[in-house]
DNA sequence: ACATTAAGTGATT
DNA sequence: AATCACTTAATGT
């Protein structure tokens, strides 16, 4: 079904044939709909999901259930959680969401050790998935810390924008606010002003940028 | 027609 | 920028 994606994807990761090979004897595919959970905080993952198609958004959680956005996972992309959660141990303290109809291709944590001894692509895979989680991981950082919210804002329209290629966006006013962790409020508020700059048109569940 | 959910807005902190 | 309280508008039953 998918096993030619996959098949593109591993090999555009520049991983030797017999990796390939065992990645995909000894993994299992899994499907997700849209906003489905992916794993919640407090369980022990024994697979490592590596994204074919769809997005994921990786998310932290707060005691009192308060969501702090992370950053997306889309394809060709594995979770680096998951891999330091397998290393170490820890259970999972963050939450994956599935942010449109997502499939995965689950590898079984116990053959990472393994492969990483024995594959140098696979070595450079993890640590480059690591680096890339890593530098997105500062970028939402710097945004939480230094850049206002008008700015925050903009910059996530224009992403998605990127991101879809389209510039509708068919998300709610409460929606964008949790993910950018402020209020409904806030975000209307400057939403409206962007709609008075002209730089977007809003509807109900829906935002077009201009 | 009524209920529910999304969005707009002033005032307060 | 967050919260409250309230209004208005769109949608579902």
């Amino acid at each position: 079904m998918n096993v030619e994606k996959l098949q593109s994807i591993l090999t555009h990761l520049n991983l030797e044939e017999g990796l390939i090979k065992e990645m995909l004897t000894t993994g299992h595919s899994r499907q997700l709909m849209a906003g489905a959970p992916l794993i919640s905080p407090g369980t022990t993952g024994s697979h490592m999901p590596l994204v074919i198609s769809g997005t994921l958004r990786i998310m932290r959680e707060d005691e009192e259930g308060k969501e702090l956005f992370l950053y997306y996972l889309e394809g060709g992309e594995a979770c680096a959680m998951s891999i330091s959660c397998c290393m170490s141990e820890h259970t999972l303290g963050f939450k994956a969401l599935a942010e449109t109809n997502v499939s995965l291709w689950m590898v079984p944590l116990n053959l990472l050790n393994e492969w990483m001894g024995k594959y140098s692509s696979f070595r450079k895979f993890i640590i480059d998935s690591y680096q890339a989680r890593f530098d997105e991981l500062m970028h939402t950082i710097d945004s939480i810390a230094f850049m206002n919210m008008d700015e925050r804002l903009l910059k996530y329209l224009l992403d998605k924008k990127q991101s879809s290629g389209s510039y509708v966006i068919d998300k709610t006013h409460e929606q964008i606010a949790t993910e950018l962790n402020t209020s409904r409020v806030v975000i209307s508020r400057l939403l409206k002003k962007l709609e008075r700059e002209e730089k977007v048109e809003l509807y109900r569940n829906r935002i077009e940028v201009l």
